[in-house]
DNA sequence: TCCATCGTTCGAATTATTTCGAACCTTTTA
DNA sequence: TAAAAGGTTCGAAATAATTCGAACGATGGA
């Protein structure tokens, strides 16, 4: 999970997700012109880590932030940081 | 800093600081066996990271957690991420 | 001073992630 | 039913991270 959110890609999509569900083609990218396999790609790093769950929807999918699951097995962890201040990276 | 602590041996460095300082050679892997440059590097990553400082002691180096400097810039997230489930990987 | 101890840094080899296009699948619309 | 929309999966190429040995630097003790 912290290696999932350790990307800031990644991280800026679960920051998407916090006010609700967004169907794939809601989520945007910092660069709008990466190819779709590579966006699916990002999600799949999400979902297999159990941040982020993809049902149908039509011929478009649902992402939603798996909140519970994640708050139950690492607790305060995803608030944490979701809430840290946007820009971080320097040192 | 979230990927400094995606790492399994970086993570368990960190948690073996949560209670003080400790000289690099009182800081144990996983595998005791893995050459001095290596665990070297598993430190520069962390430090570069700003999650543990890296002081003279000696012809040692005392290892510490920056825990204020990283409160304040990621509030609760270290605890959260010390905190969470130590064998937690599994999704 | 000489030498062993404790670490760091460098470079090369291995391994893991990322990125992309192409092929494919399912659902909706014409 | 055919075609477009919206995504996934696969494989290969490009990047990045990890690992290790060898060479180096500083400190402390004989």
């Amino acid at each position: 999970m912290l290696f999932a959110l350790s990307d800031p890609e990644r991280l800026a999509i679960a920051r998407q997700l916090v006010d609700g569900p967004l169907d794939m083609a809601e989520c945007h990218l910092s660069n709008p012109d990466v190819p779709k396999s590579t966006k699916s790609h990002l999600m799949k790093v999400l979902r297999t880590a159990g941040v982020v769950r993809n049902e149908a929807n039509g011929r478009a999918r649902r992402l939603s932030l798996r909140r519970e699951d994640l708050d139950a097995r690492f607790p305060g962890l995803l608030d944490a940081v979701l809430s840290a201040e946007e820009g971080a990276s320097k040192s």
